[in-house]
DNA sequence: TAGGTTATATACCGTTCGGTATATTAAAGG
DNA sequence: CCTTTAATATACCGAACGGTATATAACCTA
């Protein structure tokens, strides 16, 4: 790798979770030169503006989630074990989400809902991707019998927005619990469906 | 009323859309002066400080919404018809709920997570009597046989987890019948538990 | 209708915003 | 080791930020 590009990555790390916790408009240049300890010029060196690292530095928060679940997701066969795993995440890592200010689909899906439409359809990518790697286990689970017959669009749809509300209340009332026990009644509702 | 506090509210009232839709830092002075069509000094004659105009948006936003469902709730005397009253009203007024900017809940808490105390204090409280008033018709219902027993605190954080993440998906995603859907399966774990 | 009071507008403050041209430093190549 | 090139730092820009003292206008009461 390059400097520039070692640099470039180096400040989409640093300042990923600042987006995370701040959005986009309450982060401030000044934010991303003190967490990376660059200045303006660096920074402005390596991207052309505020909103191109935004864009970067939600593309490494939401990878961060979905490449660790997809690598627990290749050792696994079954379809129903497949959607466990999604659940399994957000059960064991809530604490080092909450840490890094939440679920970034969340958190810039309110965010950008105004205004910022690159960041906005950045979002609307994610939730699709996730939405759709849902409906594929589900569909192949359904044609391998491992799981009974569902509809897939809403299964997924529920499973999501249930996770994300969980998120929500449970790190605005600092109650873990909250997401650990709706979690756990997506789990049930997974071994209720499965074969 | 005296002048000044119908100016206040006049300007509550212009602006919570603002706020909810823009968030408290992505929200300039400039927006409230535009939105009134009054000055700087008017409006810091009537509020100390811009946080105190977006404390008083969020509950404006909240009081909105909780002033409607209670109104439905005192012709209501069943615990199911109450709580069905809170689903009927997300489904009937999603259209009006996504041009304010979406729930105000939910939009604050992650607004506010960070830094704004005061702010996210009140969303904290707003959260916490929701789901006050929702177990107390749950435990008054199964007292008086009219549901099952059931858990009340998970089945209040399932209720609202799942109606707020799916705002979050159905306006980010501008497909409504993914809050429609998710509401109505929320409307049949309320039968399924009708005695 | 005059005078006092209350509310709104004007004009300004210091600070910080995002952004950039230019200088300086560090690395790479001959 | 010297020169060229690439990356970082410095110093600055205009604009907009939140906020405020002060002037002006609107209202109320005598």
């Amino acid at each position: 790798m390059i400097r520039s590009e070692k640099t470039r990555q180096f400040i989409i790390e640093k300042t990923a979770p600042i987006f995370n916790k701040k959005g986009y408009t309450g982060t401030y240049l000044s934010d991303l030169t003190e967490a990376t300890g660059l200045t303006k010029g660096s920074i402005y060196g390596n991207f052309q503006n505020k909103n191109e690292v935004a864009l970067e530095a939600f593309r490494y928060n939401y990878q961060q989630v979905i490449g660790q679940i997809n690598k627990k997701l290749q050792s696994l066969e079954r379809a129903d074990q497949k959607l466990l795993a999604f659940l399994i995440f957000y059960k064991e890592q809530h604490q080092d989400i909450f840490e890094r200010g939440g679920c970034a689909i969340l958190n810039t899906a309110i965010d950008a809902d105004d205004g910022n439409d690159l960041l906005r359809e950045e979002v609307v990518q994610a939730i699709s991707n996730w939405k759709k790697k849902l409906e594929t286990i589900l569909k192949t689970g359904i044609s391998n019998n491992e799981i009974q017959p569902v509809d897939t669009a809403k299964f997924s749809n529920e499973m999501i927005a249930l996770i994300e509300g969980s998120v929500m209340m449970a790190k605005t009332l600092q109650e873990p619990d909250i997401l650990i026990d709706n979690i756990t009644r997506l789990e049930s509702k997974i071994h209720e469906i499965t074969i």
